[in-house]
DNA sequence: GCCATGCACTCACATATGTTATATGGGAGA
DNA sequence: TCTCCCATATAACATATGTGAGTGCATGGC
């Protein structure tokens, strides 16, 4: 089908062969549903296949002995939330559905054919996991060289502009469903102070957040606040 | 030849077959070496060949306009410093020479040709760059959750075992040869109080640290403080 | 229509970490 | 041997962010 989002996703980076994506499309074994707030994939666990998120939103994320919990990556339509299970082997973190998901399932023998027969393919494939990379990346410099106010309009940033490229936006608005408190474990901030920063983002007229419904007002500016450069997301289109 | 220290990390992973070894030993186009101090790969560059780091310490990092700087990882022997940039293409980070650095240079047509070729050889590549992913997701954790004395903590350890898995520690001692500042801008911490956390380990018994050798004094409580464990390295040996 | 629940929001206060400044000491070069 | 320089170390103070507690508003179940 078209519509498959990772075919969005990569089609933006390099150019799919039909051969290429009837393949990825006959790689899923099934498609399932996932409740919110549950575990696609949890730690530990040595999964056979991956998963392929279709809709929804969810996120990888680690928990201390305390209760005290870090979350590593948001993920959209069209991204493999755990492709790196396939040579992994082990979770080394659980993977979270923030809404319900629709999840294609990726047997890890499938993906072991590719690897085998489509080198091209391969290394698309490849390649969504260095984006990953790179966007981990980022997060690293801005957990530890920015304010709260900056991280969080840089996180609103690259979210738009990766639902952006798989359509899933409306003008300047994207649906944002998490909780303030999932916000503040994805910054590594307290609930409160998510907060505070939220107001300050408002009262600077840079965003609108009502609902699910998260609207960027000035563009320029927020950019500006975040130091948001999205030269990581790879957003070019180059043979690979 | 046996000494290549990203043959012994690959094969702390999985089996490498002698024609696989021989594959990688002939994918190297020469070997260089770059001084202290100076940048190995430059932000922003289109590289056509990638870093295989044989002797020496690097850092990936990112600045600021403003001077500030975050570094992304830290890379020892047997580490690729930019394997990713064989499919991002462009660098969004630079990577420094921390030490004089022996490194060997791989083209990426001889990484596109051992795709095209060498299925499983591909993979172990590919885990390879998934191991970085992991590291830097233990790394925001680390950043979002601990406190500065359990993130430093933290960092010892997993570069102890890092180190241990290429044959460069000496028992308990390894060579950690970075200034405060460098460890600040790991850590995302001012330098001053990379000073008053390592003096907190100094004083709890747990490292001894002068000139460039770093002795872990007591593993279990250093473990401990920092809440390390190394399910993330993968170091376990699978077929993949 | 009521209650329980979860979430956004606020306040007062606590503290980890940053900032600026200065002192000390060792190594590299003249 | 004498500087100069850089890195470590410490102190006094500033501030961003965390903590604990509580309010009020929706929403959904019964």
């Amino acid at each position: 089908m078209n519509t498959n989002p990772l075919v969005l996703k990569l089609e933006q980076r390099d150019r799919l062969s039909d051969d290429e994506k009837r393949v990825l499309e006959s790689a899923i074994s099934r498609v399932r549903v996932v409740e919110a707030d549950e575990d696609i994939v949890h730690e530990g666990e040595h999964p056979s296949e991956s998963n392929l998120l279709l809709d929804g939103f969810a996120a990888r994320y680690k928990i201390f002995s305390n209760g005290r919990r870090q979350i590593t990556a948001i993920h959209v339509a069209g991204d493999f939330v755990d492709l790196h299970s396939f040579l992994l082997r082990t979770m080394d973190h659980g993977v979270l559905a923030l809404t319900p998901c629709r999840i294609a399932l990726v047997p890890h023998a499938a993906l072991e054919k590719i690897t085998d027969e489509h080198p091209h393919l391969t290394r698309l494939l490849w390649l969504n996991t260095l984006i990953d990379g790179a966007i981990h990346r980022e997060w690293l410099t801005a957990m530890g060289r920015l304010s709260a106010t900056a991280h969080m309009a840089h996180f609103i940033c690259e979210l738009f502009l990766r639902l952006k490229t798989v359509g899933r936006t409306d003008g300047d608005t994207f649906q944002l469903p998490l909780t303030q408190a999932e916000l503040g474990d994805t910054l590594g901030l307290s609930t409160v102070h998510v907060n505070r920063v939220l107001q300050e983002l408002r009262k600077e007229g840079l965003i609108r957040w009502q609902g699910d419904a998260l609207t960027i007002l000035d563009w320029e500016r927020l950019k500006n606040v975040g130091e948001f450069t999205p030269t990581y997301l790879n957003l070019q289109h180059e043979h690979r």
